[in-house]
DNA sequence: GCAATATACTAGGACATCCAAGGGTTTGGA
DNA sequence: TCCAAACCCTTGGATGTCCTAGTATATTGC
């Protein structure tokens, strides 16, 4: 976590697999490995930038989606789906956001077993300047040229798609 | 987390940053949501497949990487380094690992503040082992094309070296 | 040769994720 | 009608990641 490395440590784990005979899989490997490692470096720069804000990236997650939402307001169940996390993870950043006075829960109006996410105001206006400087300082910058962007969004769509995430 | 959504999620939270004026960003935003959700999907693959081995990903990279090494045996630094994690990570994994008879900590023969990782014979044998499994279920069975692999593996590896992940 | 700086590892804490289990609410079939 | 099954959320536990700080060892510079 510092200096370059000297060499690609992923294409040398891809040599490292051609010589022990697995050649026919050294390629995916290097390809999801590079996923792995593209992540981490993805996050790194959204949670530094959401750092100021006493955000993490599943809080503001969450806050973002609610933004979006209609009513301000979703059943927590929704939020897991629509995240695509586990419903404890959702209830973890629940409270955290609650905490921070940027959501309320509140009771479903018919459905007594579910809770409703509400935005409060300052969740509002934080989410609307958390993702100003989202979009101007990792996504306008994200070192993905247009046309790479384009071919990741359709391989990772099919992927995804694959993958059981959506039927549409 | 369960049944398939009917529609993308984020193609829907594409659209949506599109009707809030954020056009310009829509599309690296949505490449780089689709990254962190394969990511979760790959990962999940792979510790499902290693959790009957009693490995995780994480301790399993660094089982990997030893085995390659010449003398079976790496400095932590350098174990931190070539995984590109936090060097309290792989203290941690070592910690896991030495109590599973899998690693051993040796002390550094000229240098006295760097502490050795060995491979024990039954942390060689289950590598070897896991890697078998993880190859054919795995790696084998990815889901992307020929094509789109190497696709990813030319735009990904433009990005970590953007990045400054290695410099060759 | 010795002090100041740099490097290597570890301990403790904050967060996030998942799984397993438990308590409350709804739904549906006997 | 009524009880079992399904569903929703939360708590508690295990892991992993990072950061900050602290201890020990090397290296550097005067």
């Amino acid at each position: 976590m510092g200096t370059p490395l000297p060499r690609d440590p992923i294409a040398d784990a891809r040599l490292n697999w051609e010589r022990h005979g697995w050649s026919d899989v050294a390629a995916p490997m290097a390809a999801i490995t590079a996923i792995m490692r593209t992540q981490q470096i993805l996050l790194g720069r959204i949670e530094a930038v959401l750092k100021p804000f006493g955000l993490t990236f599943a809080r503001y997650e969450l806050l973002a989606l609610l933004s979006f939402a209609r009513s301000g307001a979703l059943p927590m169940n929704k939020a897991s789906a629509l995240l695509q996390v586990h419903p404890t993870s959702v209830t973890n950043a629940v409270d955290r956001l609650q905490d921070a006075g940027l959501v309320m829960r509140s009771p479903h109006p018919t459905d007594g077993r579910t809770t409703l996410i509400e935005l409060t105001p300052d969740g509002r206006a934080l989410a609307k300047r958390a993702t100003a400087v989202l979009n101007s300082e990792v996504f306008g910058q994200s070192g993905f040229g247009d046309q790479d962007v384009d071919q990741l969004i359709r391989i990772l769509g099919t992927f995804r798609r694959n993958a059981g995430d959506f039927s549409g």
